[in-house]
RNA sequence: GCCUCUGUAGCUCAGUGGACAGAGCACCGGUCUUCUAAACCGUUGGUCGCAGGUUCGAGUCCUGCCAGGGGCGCCA
């Protein structure tokens, strides 16, 4: 389906270019004024602010507006075109084709709005990328659902989509994780072992450890920690899988920044930073201060490769390769990066928390100092997430200290227990990335008419209850005639309408909460005409009866194609 | 100190430089013998943190200030 204000702009634009031809108008490049749809019903569907043309036009707005008006030509889908003080241009869409778009709802089906701005493009998501050193907490929660939420819109705007997730079993917090487990495998085996206060203290490692004991009894006792480590890694990768697979995600790729080493492609990019004159070898920055430099003097460092990223634009220099001969974690985030940019994504995206904001600005120096163009990536920044519940003594909300005590909301997976997939899918991606979120505990566990999701699904749910009570009546809308529908469902379907412009605003502003947002609308859209527009009852008539019946079917598609964007189920009954 | 995000109704939050600033929750009052009342109808609620500036037009852009979160290591 068409986005209706692309096809008024290009028009109004066929419109301002005709007016300059006959003269009516100067001539000057026509700006890009985006039409959008007025807050109030009564100013039309679809609007045009012409106050944007006045300074060039030298003309005064509304007769601006005239003059466009007076030059247009007529559009399918409009009924009436008016102009409004200061200078609007408001299109009203007509009735007739409203009735049309029912059935080219029903025909779009799962690939509603299904947009070509990325035909024959490719992208990728990168997001979670939690080490594998325990379960995915709330913190990772919204990375994944605001990951999963821009890998499903790119899809629907016609891109070919790669989840991918980025790992790092190598560092020492693996290496303690594999000791941690080493320890509680020897408790289990009755060994007076203590386990450190900075090991991993997390039961699942208990578990694990009674699992290993049952599997190969004390065989163990003497192996390697790296054994215990491969061990835990797996184990923690399956649990990870599963939690997300527990709110529907499931990515298609494994990045582990270990084959970066192994194939040699840090190296690689250092040569070619180093080729391109961004590279240098020294005890200290270039634009230290005399107090950093005599601190370094102190420490007796031996010299580290300096990337030269004040170059561009960075405040400081960065350390690729320690004097000790490893490399930071910057250089195989850079390489992963140049990498990932030469697997050829006209899109990456990347879901990261705001801890890593420095980094990322890093990366995109080294990309640029690798003589490459970091413009596909582009980084969703999500703010810290809280637990909170109400404290009615303070009359405040507090965060719940998040420890491994029962009840306390530490991981993905109590979060799902305490409420439901499709709770925590909703309540994670209905916020701007860029505010903080309080996950308030205690709203998400009511399920009550105070949690949006239920709202939500529900009208689904009243869609599917009228398509069951027919099928058992033996009624259905074959024949159906459209002109029977009402203003209450005419204004449905123009509210739909509007769900190609959100996919579209979504994805180019990387702003996957709006479907979220726009979910919520249509629900408060669709539930009064549900109690006004009745199908299955003995007073209407039998033609409006096909005719809503018909209309409710589009209904369904829309907020099934909804929930479905935003990785929630579509249920039947509730 | 520098960077960054946030500040909008009692609470939680939306809000492409456009028209009279919106939802939900909470509060108050109504509505089920007819497809799910997890719903609907009605009422209440605002110095858009403060002060300037740009603009025909600012919650939105710029500057400064105030308050809060996060980030700034030869850590991972």
């Amino acid at each position: 389906m068409k986005l209706l204000n692309r096809v008024l702009e290009a028009a109004l634009e066929d419109a301002i270019q005709a007016a300059q031809e006959s003269g009516e108008l100067p001539s000057f490049a026509i700006p890009r004024i985006p039409v959008s749809a007025p807050k109030r019903a009564s100013q039309g569907d679809l609007s045009y602010p012409a106050m944007g043309l006045a300074k060039l036009a030298r003309k005064r707005p509304l007769d601006i507006a005239n003059l466009i008006v007076g030059n247009m030509q007529e559009l399918d889908f409009a009924c009436e075109i008016k102009v409004a003080p200061p200078g609007f241009i408001n299109c009203t869409i007509a009735d007739e084709f409203l009735k049309q778009q029912v059935d080219a709802m029903i025909d779009e089906g799962d690939a509603l709005f299904r947009l070509d701005m990325g035909c024959g493009k490719r992208a990728q998501v990168e997001f979670v990328s939690a080490n594998p050193s325990g379960p995915i907490t709330i913190g990772h929660t919204r990375g994944a659902v605001v990951g999963d939420a821009m890998a499903r819109l790119l899809e629907a705007a016609g891109y070919e989509v790669q989840r991918e997730y980025y790992y790092n079993n190598a560092g020492a917090q693996m290496v303690k994780l594999g000791k941690s487990l080493m320890l509680r495998y020897r408790q289990q085996l009755g060994d007076d072992v203590q386990l450190p206060a900075d090991y991993y203290q997390g039961e699942y490692l208990i578990d694990a450890a009674a699992d290993l004991v049952a599997e190969h009894g004390d065989s163990l006792r003497s192996a390697s920690w790296e054994r215990f480590k491969g061990a835990a890694e797996s184990r923690m990768f399956d649990w990870i899988k599963r939690s997300l697979a527990s709110i529907d995600i499931k990515h298609d790729a494994f990045y582990n920044e270990t084959s970066l080493f192994d194939s040699g492609k840090i190296w690689d990019v250092l040569d070619t930073m180093r080729e391109n004159g961004h590279i240098y070898q020294a005890t200290h920055w270039e634009g230290a201060r005399e107090d950093e430099i005599s601190d370094v003097t102190a420490k007796g460092y031996q010299p580290a490769t300096w990337f030269r990223s004040t170059s561009f634009g960075d405040e400081k220099d960065r350390v690729m390769v320690k004097s000790d001969g490893k490399p930071t974690y910057t250089l195989p985030d850079i390489a992963y990066h140049c990498d990932k940019l030469k697997r050829g994504f006209d899109i990456a995206v990347n879901v990261l928390g705001t801890d890593h904001f420095s980094q990322a600005q890093v990366v995109k120096y080294g990309i640029r100092a690798l003589g490459m163009d970091p413009d596909p990536i582009h980084v969703i920044f999500n703010q810290m997430v809280r637990a909170v519940r109400w404290n009615e003594e303070r009359g405040e909300h507090e965060a719940v200290k998040q420890s491994k005590r029962a009840g306390d909301f530490d991981t993905l997976d109590d979060l799902v227990a305490m409420t439901s997939a499709d709770a925590v899918r909703y309540h994670m991606l209905a916020r701007s990335p860029n505010s903080q979120l309080d996950f308030d505990v205690d709203q998400v566990v009511k399920q009550s008419n105070e949690n949006p999701v239920y709202y939500i699904q529900n009208a689904y749910v009243r869609c599917a209850g009228i398509f069951r009570e027919a099928e058992e009546r033996g009624f259905d809308d074959a024949g159906a005639d459209l002109k029977h529908l009402g203003e209450d469902e005419l204004k449905f379907i123009r509210k739909a309408l509007e769900l190609g412009n959100v996919i579209e605003q979504a994805v180019i502003n990387y702003e996957p909460h709006k479907v979220a947002f726009f979910a919520h609308e249509l629900a408060a859209v669709f539930h009064p005409i549900y109690d006004r527009a009745r199908v299955l009852h003995s007073e209407v008539p039998i033609d409006t009866a096909k005719a809503r019946l018909r209309f409710y079917r589009a209904a369904a598609v829309v907020f099934r194609r909804l929930l479905r964007l935003m990785g929630m189920s579509a249920p039947e009954r509730m």
